[in-house]
DNA sequence: TTTATTTACGCAATCGTTCCCGAAATATTC
DNA sequence: GAATATTTCGGGAACGATTGCGTAAATAAA
């Protein structure tokens, strides 16, 4: 099935002008008179004629698409920062062309080969977990692809970065649970090797300090997959329980590990807070329904991908190569409520 | 900033031939000897070459990429089915270009002079619930574009549609309410325009008939923007609720409408399921985690995804135009928890 | 040895736009 | 009125990959 569309050769010939006459008309030309550029004008609006975006491309040497990969599009924190980003790119003109991870390196790999090699002018991406071997995404940077990091970044690479205030988010968080009372907080990290892991354990770790709360190695049990699997959550959780001193407290890590800690402790009948308090990163704007209302930190996920789009923008228009990067850190919102 | 790629005429400089020779070999053409096949193919390999996309697509006329507009990516139902989509469309080697409508009609217009400007094969759309005038969709499709409606269909076109059982899916839920000994059953509709919406009141209607409850005109409540917006939800059960007749159950019509009629719920301290019961369409998997847990009717969101994309893919790539067009209809599945 | 056939490759056009040149046609200057 | 400047347009070459056609060389058949 073919969709023909009517191109600039078409109105040339119609009108009996040169193509190169109907391309300069079409796009405001001064060397173009005023009556033949309201003829072709005229004339381009009557057929319908739309330029045809791909040989654009190939003649510009630039797609106006940008891609983006996330782990998961149906995880609310992701889906929120998509809509941002696609907020700004469709503004600009640009495409926004999705592909997810799942958390598996093997994907986000081939999903990086697929969006390069479908020409897109950039890339905005937020590691998977699994991710340990950087070299396929340096490598692009070091020719030239232009590459924003969302939310989970890497350190190996010079570029813009948009994160959350994660050590400012963890560090609220885990002080309010001790001004509730609570000292024997478990904290049920993300993936070990996630930069947002690691700060958020910093953050964790500096209230306990400020509290004089010792921390324990053994408080502390990761979801590989970022909760992704709600057995690894199970698995974590009951690491933490069998200890021999129990946490009254659980800090989630994610949304998704955030959600599975509480159906665990649904089913073992935990009761919250009162056995066990729980406070997680979070982005559903379901928590203040959930039984009980969930205390949480939620992330300007919006805002996140906003911020993402218009650095990787800029980034593609700047004519020459960029060589001061910034990394935009955007506070959190502690929301407390009743399982705390 | 430009991203140089290596390109086929390179290849064939650096080995003494010509860039047909090389293309050839690449596509494994037989009219090129195995040394050379070989040689080629090393190079490239050592160079990392891969073939422009953007190049392709103006030779074949084709773009490797579909076009996607839901109302909001923010949103457990569309995110699955979008998660659907990107699965089947990857493995066809196509991408996938999203857009949001965001339930305004102009901004569904806009992505699709957009998309369709940007040289997509075909397109899935889930139309907005503003969206009356179907000519400019209507036109598309008549000058070739395959086109696939997912979920919110419209009659006036004739192509593939996949939906989930609605009909059914509202029975279902009825008659367990009715079974419950619920006879004054409210129902809050998405936008009345909308073929689920008409679809779901049918399957209401029909429960009620079969118990022999008649149906009342004004134990129905429209969210027009299909709850997108808190307070119209709102504004809808302060009118159901004012009734002579109140009712002792809702039924709500999509997944923003039944999380906001919770919200709403919870705010004026209405107990669920004594005061009013609650069921309605959702796909969060955080239903059972809610206070109460929500009884829902949940669609195959991902499933939906996925036969959408096939469907227009083989639309894509038949031969010759299709006459035949099928209208999937899924199965929706009723899960029972506290809130009936 | 001559003719037919196959093998292996290059030339050039094509997809739809853009843009560098050059060339009329018209306008301006001395 | 000749020389110069300006305006307005067309020719044609890109962009990168594909492909029909042509052809030289190598091989096979007569």
């Amino acid at each position: 099935m073919k969709f023909e569309a009517v191109t600039i050769k078409h109105i040339a010939q119609e009108l009996g002008l040169s193509t190169s006459t109907v391309s300069r008309a079409l796009r405001d030309s001064h060397e173009i008179s005023q009556a033949t550029k309201k003829m072709v004008l005229d004339h381009a609006k009557k057929v319908g004629f739309k330029p045809n975006r791909i040989a654009q491309s190939l003649k510009e040497r630039k797609s106006l698409s940008i891609g983006v990969i996330v782990c998961e599009i149906a995880n609310s924190f992701f889906s929120q920062v998509i809509n941002g980003i696609d907020s700004v790119a469709y503004e600009h003109g640009y495409n926004v062309i999705i592909a997810q991870s799942m958390e598996s390196a093997e994907r986000e790999l081939m999903n990086l080969e697929y969006l390069t090699s479908s020409s897109i002018d950039g890339l905005i991406i937020s590691v998977s977990t699994e991710t340990k071997n950087f070299s396929y995404l340096k490598k692009l940077h070091e020719r030239g692809l232009p590459i924003v990091f969302v939310d989970r970044v890497i350190d190996e690479i010079e570029t813009h970065k948009v994160i959350a205030d994660n050590y400012k988010g963890a560090y609220k968080a885990t002080k309010h649970l001790i001004e509730r009372g609570y000292k024997k907080i478990g904290i049920l990290s993300n993936n070990s090797g996630l930069s947002i892991s690691q700060e958020r354990l910093e953050g964790y770790k500096a209230a306990l300090k400020e509290a004089n709360i010792p921390f324990r190695e053994n408080m502390i049990a990761y979801c590989d997959h970022g909760g992704m699997l709600y057995s690894e959550v199970e698995t974590a959780m009951k690491m933490l329980l069998k200890q021999r001193v129990k946490p009254d407290a659980i800090f989630a890590g994610s949304d998704k590990i955030t959600t599975g800690c509480l159906r665990f402790m649904k089913h073992k009948n935990i009761r919250i807070p009162q056995d066990l308090a729980l406070i997680g990163f979070s982005n559903t704007d379901l928590t203040e329904l959930l039984n009980p209302p969930l205390s949480v930190i939620k992330q300007p996920a919006f805002e996140m991908g906003q911020a993402s789009a218009s650095l990787l923008l800029s980034l593609i228009e700047s004519k020459r190569p960029q060589t001061k990067f910034e990394t935009r850190s955007q506070s959190t919102e502690l929301l407390i409520r009743k399982s705390t």
